[in-house]
DNA sequence: CTGAAAGCGCTAACAA
DNA sequence: TTGTTAGCGCTTTCAG
């Protein structure tokens, strides 16, 4: 513990009570050693040129005393790199993040980047003021000199650009057409589609049906076009009514889940929103007098390995999307400590299977559920 | 969408690419808008003495740049209050943190701080580099302008009394003995362990073990001044061999239970680890040849109301330690944004009674457990 | 090895 | 209503 107040070889206010409100600067340091300011900013760098004796001296000072350096006067010669910002580029309800999720994030993170001391940062309603608020707000305040985007990244996305520009050290969880070089770890999700799609061609639909989550972000965008992809080499027409967007609440799942399978010709799904919801494709299902593995072959996608989302599903396609994270955060990790320059780029490929289990995978709980419901 | 680069009404370069490093200053603004810098300061503070036009101006072209003011700079006029921290003032291992407690946390903390656009800094590990290291080290560093401090307090704390002479809002999870006015919100501890020895003294006991846990924490030393004081009221003279030091790990845990139960005098136990641990419990009677309800009574603690942490229990005290935080967090709240400015006091008192219902309540999971096992 | 001076981006205090 | 100046705590530059 350090000892304000109590410092041996020359005298200061020995009261706790009396250390002032800001707190110590280099000066007062410096002033206790009876040195330049200079020369303390040398010990806490450690920098060369202080002679053994000065350096024991000013550093047990700094340590009796509890001086701690001011990152603000700091980050302004030159930026702050003992910090990690975490940032969503969309708001919760579009993309809600999962309890799992933090979780994971969390552990990884601090195993990461925090072990020898360093902060996180998050950010997490960079939408408050502005719907179109820069979600690298923090970066551009420097609160942090690296950042992770958790989430997807909208398709008219700029921010993006301009950090990748910026040059700090950053990590996307998806990719983006605008930026080819974006610094990512993800997973193919077009791959995905594409796959879902040629599966159930192959045994014979012809009349598709998907579940696009993500309307107006990327991972959208690429469903679509591994959908679209798979359905052109095999010639079959593409019927936009087969096509439509979801979001992850359960209740609007079911019934575009619902709408779609009214249609008879449709016998075919691809569960591809990623809510690893099984109970609302059921119900969407039931409502529509359709029944999952007899009416109608799903495939359902999943982020677990070896899991089943739904079990009457004719396949399921696997997401190692934590998989590839964890690759990208430890890409990221060796970029802060400047063991590498360049942008990250971690693409896992998707894989169809059959489960090998027989428990399903229960649906990953909102973090903000009860919070959004308020 | 800011739109970097294209600002109408005057030109600058505009390729997207071509942003600077580091970012835009207000001076850049400024030279823009054809103002002064402080003009520009007036328009991002919301200050008066700005015409409608210019600071029309300015406004579109902050956003349509991208400015934004660099918190290092602007934390070294006044402390930053956009920012609260969390700090660990003990070490994971001493302290696990559970994942249903970090995600309750979370949340509040969204729900509190970060709806409008606060950040929240997590300290995950303020004893990297030295063991002693001050946990407030960031708001020394003037990371964040107030603070949550999550777990036990140190019964030689020395930090606690910095951050309270620094006038700083915080608000600490536990009491501190030396520090009286200490903000904090939290359970009396005391209390539960002066109730659930009386609970066993009055049912006849007078052999009464404790699993004492945080040794060297405040906690600690309520749980043990509440014992006491229940045997003294009732005349029983004190044997230091029933109250043994336990940490949160099961295996050392179900151990000392196991030690304590061998002697055969011993009738009673206070489960009071905050472990939530059930099976460890069991499993160290079992070695002991005993059995919990039948041999010997036990009073377990918890914090989830309402419910059994071990059914053969004679009884439970329940903590109400978050419901506690929750206020004390409302009210931290209302302290950083200047509705209040005095430390806060919030005590809730434990409540010894038998459980309702069956079901036990699984053990908490600690959020570093894997990591921790690496 | 050491220190003085300048300046990072911002805002409080003061002038105009 | 607007601008100028000084200085926050630190580090870089350069001179001893």
């Amino acid at each position: 513990m350090p000892h304000p107040g109590k410092v041996s070889g020359y005298t200061m206010s020995s009261d706790i009570s009396d250390l002032r409100k800001p707190g110590l600067t280099i000066h007062d340091v410096a002033k206790m050693a009876g040195v330049s300011a200079k020369t303390v900013s040398r010990v806490v760098n450690d920098e060369a040129g202080v002679s053994h004796e000065k350096r024991a001296l000013i550093a047990r000072i700094i340590s009796e005393v509890g001086y701690y350096p001011h990152t603000g006067a700091r980050s302004m010669r030159k930026p702050c790199r003992d910090s990690v910002g975490v940032t969503f580029p969309a708001p919760v309800e579009q993309s809600p993040l999962s309890q799992q999720f933090l979780l994971w994030l969390f552990a990884e993170i601090y195993r990461l980047f925090c072990k020898d001391g360093g902060f996180v940062c998050f950010d997490l309603n960079p939408f408050a003021k502005n719907r179109d608020e820069d979600y690298a707000r923090g970066l551009w305040q420097q609160r942090y000199g690296a950042c992770i985007v958790a989430g997807p990244l909208a398709v008219n996305d700029t921010t993006a650009h301009r950090i990748q520009a910026s040059g700090h050290p950053y990590l996307a969880m998806g990719r983006l057409d605008s930026l080819p070089d974006i610094s990512c770890a993800t997973v193919d999700y077009e791959e995905a589609a594409y796959l879902s799609a040629k599966y159930l061609i192959d045994k014979g639909h012809k009349r598709i049906a998907m579940l696009r989550a993500f309307e107006g972000y990327q991972p959208g965008v690429e469903r679509l076009r591994g959908y679209l992809r798979a359905l052109e080499e095999a010639e079959i027409p593409f019927d936009e009514n087969l096509v439509r967007p979801v979001t992850f609440d359960a209740l609007h799942l079911a019934s575009v889940t619902h709408r779609l399978l009214l249609d008879p010709t449709v016998t075919a799904l691809i569960e591809c929103s990623g809510s690893e919801d099984a109970a609302s494709v059921r119900e969407g299902a039931r409502r529509a007098g359709r029944v999952p593995g007899q009416d109608f072959d799903v495939v359902v996608w999943t982020y677990t390995d070896n899991a089943a989302v739904l079990n009457e599903a004719a396949a399921h396609i696997w997401l190692p999307a934590r998989e590839a994270a964890a690759e990208g955060l430890e890409l990221l990790a060796d970029w802060v400590q400047e063991r590498r320059t360049d942008p990250i780029k971690v693409i896992y490929r998707p894989t169809l299977y059959h489960p090998s289990t027989d428990r399903e995978i229960p649906k990953p709980k909102p973090l903000f559920d009860v919070l959004l419901n308020r």
